[in-house]
DNA sequence: TGCCCCTGCCTAATAGTTTTAGGCAAATCT
DNA sequence: AGATTTGCCTAAAACTATTAGGCAGGGGCA
């Protein structure tokens, strides 16, 4: 009776929500059903499991942050896109700590492939257009930049920065200054020494 | 009857080989109990609940890699230091995964404070001594290194740098070299501009 | 050696979560 | 309106977490 409309777009963004409230491992079926004021069985209908949901909420952030960093990127090059995504980053896990952790999910590689994890990839690498970087060394600052942008945020998310002065936000800016000086004076490979 | 002679201290290191076999939050009351062949709620002589269980593992894996740490940092420093210290979390990592996803639990500030955590941060402290830094800088230093550290780690072993040349050891020795580098060459704080 | 007592592991019970199977009624289509 | 689809429900089984209280094994003491 009282259908109350149920879909596996709104258990989603529901489930995010619920995540951002209370964090992404709290989020649980009957959490959620009791969100909707439903009965938990019913919610089997539109996700296949546990695991799917939780997949499903990975996947929206992953493509609501997408869409950040592409507006973010828009019209900027260099440092300037350097801090714009990074701040994309930093002021998207703030906003939203449960779905920021919920991107954290491990996918198996189809669901990976298919998911707006392969946008963020494209786009660092594009805003590393701004640098001077042959072939091999953009992918290894792909990844350095990905490694600082998610260490430093899910640090900072955890408290591992906390009470302790200078604030964290000081040291962002000067982390994101730091990393344009080295994309800019990228260090060549190590020539081969012989032992 | 036949007692199994179970402590807090076995129950520990128990369920830090269960996270490492099975993944961290696969780390259950009723899974130790099993692997003990013993009743669930005999545990519960030996740990509070199941966060208490949690804690004293992620104690135990910060405590083990601070150890590591030591031992990898004494005689060293420069860039074989930074070197070492950067290779000991990648490698406990890699031969721990469940421990150090353990390690990543966040505790409440009392348990923090008494944690291994602080010796981490004092040994990243003491390698930058080798590097040429103002007092505030060091700690943006600080923070970068574990940003870097914990971020690459946690990407490589999520699967994040899967399937894609070059090969992530490759990046490894790439991202720790471009780490010496710019820390031989620090930016100055960028200087106040009027708006 | 025998007794006592403490402690360790047990049984029992309650509560919450996950998942499946099958039913009834509301919405939709003809 | 009648038929069909489909959405939410009841029921039930399995697993996890946690608490309360019981019994017996092993150490301490005479």
């Amino acid at each position: 009776m009282a259908r109350v409309g149920l879909t596996a777009e709104r258990l989603t963004r529901a489930g995010a929500e619920l995540a951002d409230e209370v964090g992404f491992d709290q989020v649980t079926v009957s959490a959620l059903a009791r969100r909707f004021d439903v009965k938990v069985a019913s919610l089997y209908s539109h996700v296949r499991n546990s695991q799917d949901l939780k997949t499903r909420i990975a996947l929206l952030a992953l493509a609501e942050m997408a869409d950040r960093a592409a507006d973010a990127l828009a019209g900027r090059s260099g440092k300037e896109a350097l801090a714009a995504l990074a701040n994309v980053y930093r002021d998207y896990a703030r906003e939203h700590p449960g779905r920021y952790a919920a991107a954290q999910l491990r996918l198996d590689p189809q669901t990976a492939a298919a998911s707006a994890g392969v946008r963020h990839a494209r786009m660092t690498r594009a805003l590393l257009r701004g640098y001077d970087l042959t072939e091999p060394d953009q992918t290894h600052a792909v990844r350095l930049l990905g490694s600082v942008f998610h260490g430093y945020v899910s640090l900072e998310l955890g408290g591992g920065f906390s009470h302790s002065a200078p604030d964290t936000d000081e040291t962002w800016v000067r982390v994101i200054d730091a990393l344009d000086t080295l994309l800019r004076n990228w260090p060549p490979p190590p020539t081969e020494t012989q032992g």
